[in-house]
DNA sequence: CGCTTACTTGACATTGGTCAATTATGGTGG
DNA sequence: CCACCATAATTGACCAATGTCAAGTAAGCG
């Protein structure tokens, strides 16, 4: 499931990625740019369903999503498994595992996944040559802290409907600052299972609780996917705010 | 309840920090050393009980806690509370806002503390005349972004009597690594409500939960505050694992 | 065509929540 | 020192949200 190119030319260069070509991100200066596609030494393909990090191992990468989705997750002994967040075009994973140097959680590829891969050996080559890209990395793992945050207050706070609410809602609008303007409808590539371990209810539950939304008109599910169809509404119920940043970092 | 100390003369020095001393932090440089003793711009007192950030408000300051505990919480509309983390002597807070720029969180002093006070207008700075800090920055951030994810995996998948086992050993863990060695026993400066609203619990069941640890002999809740007598065992009984790691950064 | 995964649904069980009353305990003003 | 008050902890009775079990349907895939 997972294939790792190697040859410099069949790998995206990092000076026409199609990532910052999006108003999303900020813009990067020629000599930055010269730096992290050096810094990039492949690119890793990985199948849905894969698991591209587990918990426990040591790993010497760091990675940052070209295209596709994935979930980063825990488990505990018996298997009762928590999905902590998900993982989108333009995020970086691996930032934690710098710390104790094994990895404190596993990540899971939702649908067929395009990775650039960094050695984290030369994290700090990075920070001498480049303080703004240490800037940003600290600017990333601050906002992905935010994220849990939110995350926290959902799954300890907010009632079965409002977590739910909250989740799509969430993935919704992440989703929809990667799609060009028109895209009026997408789905998320996610099961009523992913959506039950993200907010930390049995699956059944979360299975009414999605009918109550559905039959609210605020969501459709069809297809093994989740289209959101009143995002307003949708967080409205949820007594959330969505990110408004305008353009952020990217490694 | 709040009061800011800028004159110098009154501070304590970073050379001299009796943090710098503990064995659990990292070495600095004189050259590091001074600089951020320089980047320091003042001392702030709080009062037990005292709110220090507000959710929404702006805050052109970091902060390093000095002495005395706190706790970073979430509000929804109606009330309902979510404790994010505590914070200890040598934590780090206001990082997250640096990306908004308002904060997503609020901050309430458990007990008195002090704190060091940074302009986060000079952060930029550390970046370019100290890599190593820079890193540090990350390092912290994405600790924290650690505890955030066993916290999550807690309050989404644990029990009750898991989740309060674990949260009690994690405390009992983090102030003990502060300790020195011979001190025997100490009490963790928290009501049942605060174990509750970290949990995701009801007061009442928090309460009960407690009993039946103190049934247990595993803590003991005495005089306002907790003590853990069988770190060990409530490890056990979390299914969890305390930090390891020997020395950290701090600011 | 048959298997597997995902989604549904109803019946029932249980964890944890709500309400209400009670008991410490420490602090404060007289 | 004492009366009074507020906060924190405790407990029992009852209730509601959510979990578990079980069975069934629908769609995708080799």
């Amino acid at each position: 499931m997972l294939n790792i190119v190697d040859e410099k030319q069949k790998r995206t260069k990092c000076r026409q990625c199609p990532l910052l070509k999006m108003k999303l991100f900020r813009d990067f200066s020629g000599d930055e740019l010269g730096f992290i596609e050096n810094f990039k030494t492949g690119e890793l393909n990985a199948g849905k369903g894969s698991t591209i990090l587990v918990e426990g191992s040591h790993s010497a990468h760091l990675f940052t999503v070209l295209t596709g989705w994935g979930f980063r997750y825990k488990l505990l002994e018996d298997g009762r498994r928590q999905i902590l967040n998900y993982i989108l075009p333009g995020d970086l994973i691996g930032l934690q595992g710098s710390i104790t140097g094994e990895m404190e959680h596993s990540i899971e590829a939702l649908t067929d996944l395009t990775l650039c891969v960094f050695e984290r050996d030369r994290v700090m080559e990075l920070f001498r040559k480049f303080p703004e890209l240490g800037y940003d990395l600290t600017w990333i793992a601050a906002r992905e802290e935010c994220i849990l945050d939110e995350h926290l207050l959902s799954v300890g706070r907010r009632t079965a409907i409002e977590k739910t609410a909250y989740l799509l809602s969430f993935l919704h609008f992440r989703a929809s600052a990667l799609m060009a303007q028109d895209t009026p409808r997408f789905s998320l590539p996610i099961t009523q299972q992913h959506v039950a371990d993200t907010l930390g209810l049995s699956i059944v539950h979360t299975n009414k609780t999605i009918r109550k939304l559905v039959d609210r008109k605020l969501v459709k599910w069809l297809d093994r996917g989740c289209t959101v169809t009143n995002p307003d509404e949708l967080v409205e119920l949820a007594g959330w705010e969505p990110e408004t940043t305008k353009t952020r970092p990217i490694l």
